[in-house]
DNA sequence: GCAAATTTGTTCGTATGTATT
DNA sequence: CAATACATACGAACAAATTTG
């Protein structure tokens, strides 16, 4: 009993939101009603309530209380594609089709066309000189309503001058930009890699999935880099997950098919 | 200038060490000097350092001072085997091979094993009804010294009363236990799915890993499950990695020898 | 090895501001 | 508009960890 005493209250209070005793969405004693209960100030009482929001177990909201948070229902991604359609069809269309046998509404804003320079990890994972033009496509994605990824492809900016001029369009292209490359420049997309990271949003981030601005719900951040018949990088997808909402799936070999998880929740 | 003030003061701070105005590993001046930089109390300089603690940019090391975070040199587990070794080899064997190429020192503890019951997530895992008997075989790995992962693998506890016996065994087991399954019960590994989350860790792994114990650190929770030759599970090996060291890579389809990331650095 | 100085950690009190009901 | 509840801000004192002399 050596822990400072706000500790204690954040462990005494955890171990009723564990225990089910406070129930998730279920509102806590107010400040003022905890600072009686466990005869320290009101000020101990919100170091307390710190650190059990940092432990991602409740929220406040000023003017209302302190709740119980509840868990959000994931959905699965499934990184690896199905070998049926190729490796890596259309990311909009797969992205519909398996939602929507989640049985969950998705939707997703017109992409936001841009000509900017390749920096750092672009340039790099696209195998370009620093500052060749690029093509970026950006694109947000919805789940029943709330928003769940913001997308951005990026291109060299040669295949629009090699005739794939829709690329520069600011309209989805029908059945996916990779049959579109395959269908105008021949170029196939043969295969690709995803990197997989983790790390704290963005303001604009932040903002647009309603996270917390402090930075206490992190983000995945998936690169995925397509590479064509030569081998050479065609494209580069950063897609950026909340991780309070996502889960990835990945399958090797042969997987029964209800795969292992499906329309989940979490432990 | 609406915000407040301790904000502002955090922005600031936030602003010198993106600049790099103040470098990773540096100290930042005291509490002290700061109140007088900025006209503030040390309690509203005090909330200024726990918003960039927050955001994962500074580090406090009590009676020493306020730290620019230093960032991990990340390693990279690729979750799609080599094909040439058929689908999901050993995972010990694996681990160390894969190491070692990204020219880090690998180690690991002797696995710890355990009789349990299965319950909740591993019994839905593994297709068994709930509170059946499970081995469980826990390991815990290091690379150069410093604590990368820990690693339950859970087996029916049916397969070592088939023959086998080894599994209930604290030894590594050599050549891997996926090969000694085919040897024993010409059980054969035919597949696997990976589930990849994300969460806050308990205390145990804060611990080991030296994770500050108020989660603002995540931790990935990889589920794996291996399918035999008839679709059923024969194992689950659950995997904790810390977010701040850690990446994953997935293949898919041809994708060039050295792949895009390697022994490489986070944006 | 110890004592002093430095620096962050904990706890209280108080006052006022802002958001919501 | 009033009441309630969390947010911001300051001041003060003492504790605990670390470094330095």
């Amino acid at each position: 009993m050596a822990d400072p005493l706000y500790r204690r209250i954040a462990d005494d209070l955890r171990e009723q939101i564990d225990s089910g005793k406070l129930a998730a969405g279920k509102q806590l004693p107010t400040e003022l009603e905890l600072k009686d209960k466990y005869n320290a100030s009101r000020n101990t009482v919100r170091d307390a309530i710190k650190w059990v929001i940092s432990l991602g177990l409740v929220e406040t909201r000023p003017g209302q209380g302190t709740f119980v948070v509840e868990k959000r229902n994931p959905y699965v991604t499934t990184l690896t594609a199905d070998p049926a359609k190729g490796a890596g069809g259309d990311e909009v269309f797969d992205y519909n089709l398996e939602v929507s046998k989640q049985h969950r509404q998705p939707s997703n804003t017109d992409p936001q066309v841009e000509m900017q320079k390749a920096t750092g990890k672009i340039a790099e994972q696209l195998g370009l000189p620093e500052n060749t033009q690029v093509i970026s496509r950006h694109q947000r994605r919805f789940i029943d309503g709330t928003p769940w990824s913001m997308q951005t492809s990026f291109y060299p900016r040669g295949l629009a001058a090699r005739g794939a001029d829709r690329l520069s369009d600011a309209d989805d292209i029908e059945g996916g930009a990779v049959q579109y490359l395959a269908d105008t420049l021949g170029l196939k997309q043969v295969g690709y890699g995803d990197l997989i990271t983790v790390r704290t949003p963005d303001m604009r981030e932040a903002e647009f999935f309603k996270l917390p601005e402090d930075g206490r719900v992190a983000v995945f951040e998936v690169f995925r880099t397509g590479f064509d018949q030569t081998g050479t990088p065609m494209r580069l997808t950063v897609t950026v997950f909340p991780t309070d909402r996502n889960q990835f799936q990945v399958n090797v070999g042969d997987v029964p098919q209800p795969a292992p998880s499906e329309g989940n929740q979490q432990s």
